[in-house]
DNA sequence: GGCCGTTGCGTTACAGTATAACGTAACGTA
DNA sequence: TACGTTACGTTATACTGTAACGCAACGGCC
């Protein structure tokens, strides 16, 4: 087992949780590589794939960018609703409207494994402010 | 306006058409290579962008490609199901899941403007076949 | 305990994806 | 023809991601 490995994940999802905006993975790179200058990209992707697994992190996959779940249950399935304003993303799990969606596509004799929902557009608190 | 840039996606647009499989700006560049061995990124890029613009083009997000629209009708918002086996894409165009999708998100206050929705898994040709 | 296989991490190096920025060609207007 | 505008071609470089190798750490076996 790991315990470089594990403490390397708890580093990036800590980061990951110190801002709401997603990250890439460099710039999660650069904010570790002060305390270790010589960590290197596959350090980070190694953690953010591990993180991914247990479902702590998802990735976006319309920006190349990781934030940390913050739904309590770690849903795999979820809709990422990001707001091209502020960048905040926001999880949403509707298992309705997934199994609807599986349903559609079975229909064609399509099998689903995973998902990518991401949804851009405006949040609520952005919505109310005059549009920049 | 464009005489060259037209030219240009149109060519890319062709080789897209060409294959049934996603693409990646630099196969297409590749391609067209051929006939034009100064090609660069930003040429396939911008026509791909183009292209996009008009509904012809699809990018995949999740694979960092693209395909041609299939549909007669160059819907904005449709569904990419995507097969991890052959690579082939369909689309499905949900009328009705998408404005369920926008009302969702639209109780908490936010105002959708672009749909990402990629489904990966195995198509109905695959899913016959024993899995390699 | 000492040896050895397995696992996975750190590191180097590089592959793949995308765009900033600048010069210039093409077109419209006077 | 001279000039302004627009968008294209080109160079260069930034950003994103991974292959591959060596070594360290752990566990089983003697």
């Amino acid at each position: 087992m790991s315990t470089r490995g594990e403490r390397t994940q708890a580093q990036v999802l800590a980061v990951l949780r110190k801002h709401e905006c997603p990250l890439s993975a460099y710039q999660i790179l650069a904010e570790l590589s002060r305390d270790n200058p010589k960590m290197a990209p596959p350090t980070v992707y190694r953690a953010l794939a591990a993180l991914m697994k247990q479902g702590h992190v998802h990735r976006l996959e319309s920006l190349n960018a990781f934030v940390a779940c913050k739904c309590d249950v770690h849903q795999r399935a979820s809709i990422l609703s990001i707001c091209n304003n502020c960048g905040t993303v926001a999880e949403s799990v509707e298992p309705e409207l997934m199994s609807q969606l599986s349903s559609i596509l079975s229909k064609s004799g399509f099998e689903p494994t995973r998902h990518v929902i991401e949804v851009h557009g405006r949040c609520a608190a952005c919505g109310d402010e005059a549009s920049p």
